[in-house]
RNA sequence: GCCACCGUAGCUCAACGGCAGAGCGCAAUACUUGUAAUAUUGAUGUUAUGGGUUCAAAUCCCAUCGGUGGCUCCA
């Protein structure tokens, strides 16, 4: 039976109708208030006001109990379809809905001012109570059929959003709202959102030490601890050699470069507004790299290749740098430097569709191994109305069909998303839901026939004529930031065994047993394991409870019992109590883990 | 960048015009402990920064810096 579309479900015209209440309830508090849109969102919906003063708690409190109340009331939902001018009077105190309404007039727009549409001749309001909007609707039958108790507007802050999006428009007040079947639902979700903030990549990396961002070295500009520099080391540690296995080269460019190469590239007028300003240099200027691929182009363009020695497969982990809005910026998924795990791949026309297919397949293999199995690809395409893009219609047309095929081939489903390409090129781009079933876009495979065009890029074909290879653009994890703000979310801090920042914390039982302590994680850490002795003054149920804390895979409990029987006792952060082991078994056990990469997060 | 809110010890927070505090962490001492917090003592602060109002400012006002939730943008 196929799922139900969002669109189509009770919950969509619960939310929906909610969000009407709202605006009613808004309007009695703020008559003056002019209103634009509301409507539902994944979780809820929103409404937006045009207020004459800022919202306070008591206004919020206020609309949420009068909500309540109206929805209590049991008033019915009732559509009429108006012309045109019919609407113009009921609305013609609204200016936001004036536009609206012209725009729906000329088929610019749809109701929820959105996608564009057929020119409309009638057009509907829906009323309940006191209170009419312009909408396409569908609504419940009645305001009864929205639970009170499974209401709630004060769960979120309101917000600031511009008018039609445009931040050059006027900027509007948003109220979250969020509505449910049952309050046992809305209970449910909440619930969620306590999860989601106990997972906050930003507390968990404070609580074990992982990263800290100084106002002193520049915002959005993370700084690796220990402990955090570990998960970050084994991933890329991982990849790379993945990556070789697969017949990647690796290399290294520099972390500037002259402005002419970006010229050349086209990326300049596009990342103009998101770069750091040029450094001047001896006259000429240079940027701080806000990407890696010219630096990659570069080097394959330093030798000429014959069709023998393609594909060419160049992977950096380099760091680059955009100076985005400081108002953008969060923790470690939005940042001003971050480490792309990079890589171009230069390909004959022949070898693009299998090229595109194995790094599809690597990706795939790559989110799985760490748990992310939950995923779905969207193609991003051209938005036909922008002129944000170069090249050629035709080599646009042969990227996005490859894109295309190769997902069909690998039965990998897709949706087609317009306006979501790269500026040279149609990509693909994986959406990753996590535990908690949040979706993050990761890992991006970009098609690309436009900078090989702009650099003059070259191959010795069979036959001895000069032919264009074809670019890959790809990035598994997308940034190192951003991925291990998600891993640390996802994993909620429980890291998988090769990936935690500490695998073993050795526990002496007093303070007599330190010494044999040390010998011990001495010997862990010879064999590569990461081991650490808790030497504090706590007796053992603290240093336990420290170790649980920290999500430490295994606690190596030692006393006068274990040195006599030459033994540790192991713990699991589980709680599970495996008894005294002998070292070395302990050690097969733990490598075991790290060489499968096990998921079991024991 | 824009809108709203926020900034007190390393961390989490209290005090909300009248002596700047607690818990965790840190240090010292005692205890020598077998599976989720041993006890006692101690140190920790230009209350983000700069200016203003006031007899008196962490508290009220302004500016700057930084953070949070959104918007726009994006790996």
């Amino acid at each position: 039976m196929p799922e139900e579309r969002y669109e189509d479900s009770r919950l969509y015209r619960i939310r929906h109708s909610a969000a009407h209440v709202m605006a009613e309830a808004m309007l009695e508090r703020f008559p003056d208030a002019k209103i634009a849109i509301g409507p539902p969102i994944d979780d809820g919906f929103y409404y937006d006001f045009d207020l004459p003063r800022s919202l306070t708690e008591e206004d919020l409190q206020w609309v949420e109990t009068r909500m309540k109340a109206i929805v209590r009331e049991a008033h019915p939902f009732t559509l009429r379809e108006v012309n045109p001018d019919e609407a113009r009077q009921l609305f013609r105190d609204q200016p936001y809905k004036l536009e609206l309404i012209d725009d729906l007039v000329n088929g610019r727009v749809d109701e929820n001012g959105g996608q564009i549409a057929e020119p409309a001749s009638q057009l509907t309001v829906y009323t309940q109570d006191t209170f009419t909007d312009l909408c396409r609707g569908p609504h419940v039958a009645n305001t009864q059929d929205i639970h009170p108790d499974a209401l709630s507007i004060t769960y979120k802050p309101p917000a600031g959003a511009y008018w039609r999006g445009d931040e050059n428009r006027q900027q509007l007040t948003r109220i979250y709202g969020t509505a449910w079947e049952s309050p046992q639902q809305l209970e449910e979700y909440l619930a969620l959102l306590e999860e989601a903030k106990k997972r906050d990549h930003r507390i968990i990396g404070e609580r074990q030490g992982l990263f800290t961002i100084s106002p002193l070295v520049g915002k959005g500009l993370p700084l690796w601890k220990p402990k955090g520099a570990v998960l970050r080391d084994n991933l890329e540690r991982w990849l790379r050699e993945t990556q070789i296995e697969h017949g990647y080269q690796p290399v290294v460019t520099p972390h500037i470069g002259n402005l002419e190469l970006y010229k050349t590239s086209g990326h300049y007028p596009y990342y103009k507004d998101s770069q750091y300003a040029p450094i001047d240099v001896d006259g000429d200027q240079f940027l701080l790299k806000p990407m890696n691929c010219p630096h990659h182009i570069m080097i394959y363009k330093s030798d000429l290749h014959s069709y023998r020695d393609l594909p060419v497969r160049l992977a950096e982990f380099g760091t680059v740098y955009r100076y985005e809005q400081s108002g953008e910026l969060n923790g470690l998924t939005r940042v001003r430097g971050f480490t792309v795990d990079d890589a171009h791949l230069f390909v004959t026309p022949e070898q693009l569709l299998g090229e595109f297919k194995e790094v599809v397949r690597l990706i795939q293999s790559i989110f799985n191994t760490l748990g992310l199995a939950d995923f779905r690809a969207r193609v991003g395409t051209r938005d036909p109305q922008s002129d944000k893009y170069v090249g050629r219609d035709e080599l646009w047309e042969n990227a996005a069909s490859a894109i295309i095929q190769a997902c069909e081939e690998l039965g990998l489903p897709y949706v087609v998303e317009e306006g979501e390409a790269a500026f040279y090129g149609p990509k693909l781009d994986f959406l990753v839901r996590d535990v908690l079933r949040r979706e993050w876009q990761l890992g991006t495979v970009q098609v690309d026939y436009n900078l090989p065009e702009r650099f003059d890029l070259e191959y010795v074909a069979s036959d001895g004529s000069r032919q264009r290879p074809i670019m890959i653009h790809r990035a598994p994890f997308g940034s190192m930031e951003r991925f291990i703000g998600i891993l640390i979310e996802h994993f909620g801090g429980v890291f998988p065994v090769w990936l935690a920042p500490v695998q073993a914390m050795v526990i002496p039982v007093t303070d007599r047993h330190n010494d044999h302590a040390q010998q011990i994680a001495a010997t862990l850490n010879e064999v590569g394991l990461r081991a650490e002795v808790d030497q504090s003054k706590a007796r053992m149920g603290g240093k336990i409870r420290a170790a649980r804390e920290q999500n430490i895979p295994y606690m190596l409990i030692v006393g006068d019992r274990d040195i006599e029987a030459g033994t540790i006792s192991v713990r699991l952060r589980s709680d599970e109590d495996l008894g005294a082991l002998p070292l070395d078994q302990f050690i097969t056990l733990v490598q075991g883990q790290v060489e499968s990469k096990a998921l079991s997060l024991q």
